[in-house]
DNA sequence: CTTAATTAAATTGTATACAATTTATATCAG
DNA sequence: CTGATATAAATTGTATACAATTTAATTAAG
C-alpha cells in the first residue's frame, strides 16, 4: 500500500463514490433512452412521482441540486410535455412544479427500469442494497456538524 | 415505503452515490481552493503523483474519464505549471502526461488534506473504510459481465 | 406606510462529463 | 510498398454542477 503519508487513488472514498456513481450511470444510459432521459432528469422525474406539484426550493434540497442546475434541467422536461411550470399565485417567488398526463403515463414504463439495471452485471441485488443503507447513513452524517 | 413498484428516490442506490460523492466534493472545496483544485484536478493530480510520466488513455483507465473530459482539464493543469504535456517520440499518437517540480511540491501539501476532510462531521473514520471496501467491490462487478 | 433585510428563481461564468466525430499516427494484410 | 484497419487525442455539441450575482417578491423593523 506504499506510505502512509502517500495519496494513493486506491484510498479515496470520494472516488470510489463519484466513479461508481457514473458506472451505474452508464448502465443506465441505454435503458433511459427508450424514454429519452438523461440520469438527472430521470431521477428529478422520480422526486416529482413522489411528491408532485412542489417547488424547485424542494426539489432541490431532495436532489441536492440548486436552481443553476434545475432551471434549465426543469425546462427542458416542460419543453418534453412531462411537466408544468407556474409560479406559486399566493407567493409569486416559488415556481411550482406539476407533473402532467404525459409525464405520469412515463412512470408506469419507468417501474420496469430497476430490475433491469443489474441484470447483465455480477452484481448482487442483496449485497446493492446492504451497501445502500450504509452510504445514506454517511450521507446524513456529512451535514450534520460534530457537537 | 409504499408500493413495491413505485420508484423511490431513497431506493435509488445510484442516486445515493451521486449525491454523496457531490456532498464530500463539497468537504473538499473549501480545503482544495487552498491549492486552486477542483475536485477533478486533485484526483487527477493523485493519479500522477502515484504514477508519473504516463498517458491520456492510462489517466482515462484510471479515473473512468475520457479524452473529451481529460484533454481540457490537462491543458488547464499544464498552464498552472504542474504538468507537462508531450508527443511519445516512439508513438507520436500518445501523449505523455509528467509532473513538473512545482506539481511534486504539491504533493507535500495535499498530503495533508485527508486528515482534514472530515473533521468537523460525525463521519467515522473506521465507517469510512469498511464502506469503501464494499463500494470498491461493486464498482469491480459492475464491469464484469455475468458468465 | 416605507425602507431594509430576506427569500426563491433565474442568470452568468467556469469546469466538468460524455457521445460522436475528426485528425494524426501506427499497424496489418495482401 | 499500399490501401484497409486500428488506435490515441483532440474536437464538437449537449447536458450537467455550482459559485456568485441579479431580479422579483415577501417580510420585518422602525
Amino acid at each position: 500500500m506504499g506510505n502512509k503519508n502517500t495519496l494513493k487513488l486506491d484510498d479515496q472514498l470520494c472516488f470510489a463514490f463519484y466513479a461508481c456513481s457514473r458506472e451505474i450511470m452508464k448502465l443506465y444510459r441505454p435503458i433511459l433512452q427508450d424514454l429519452n432521459l438523461t440520469y438527472t432528469q430521470y431521477i428529478t422525474m422520480i422526486a416529482l412521482w413522489e411528491q408532485d406539484n412542489t417547488t424547485v426550493k424542494d426539489l432541490g434540497q431532495r436532489l441536492y441540486l440548486d436552481s443553476g442546475t434545475l432551471t434549465p434541467l426543469l425546462k427542458k422536461l416542460e419543453a418534453m410535455g412531462l411537466i408544468k411550470r407556474t409560479r406559486d399565485q399566493h407567493d409569486e417567488r416559488n415556481v411550482l412544479i406539476t407533473v402532467t398526463p404525459e409525464g405520469r403515463e412515463m412512470e408506469q414504463a419507468a417501474n420496469e427500469i430497476p430490475c433491469k439495471l443489474f441484470q447483465d452485471t455480477e452484481v448482487e441485488l442483496e449485497d446493492a442494497k446492504q451497501l445502500h443503507a450504509q452510504v445514506q447513513n454517511l450521507l446524513n452524517k456529512i451535514g450534520s456538524k460534530k457537537s
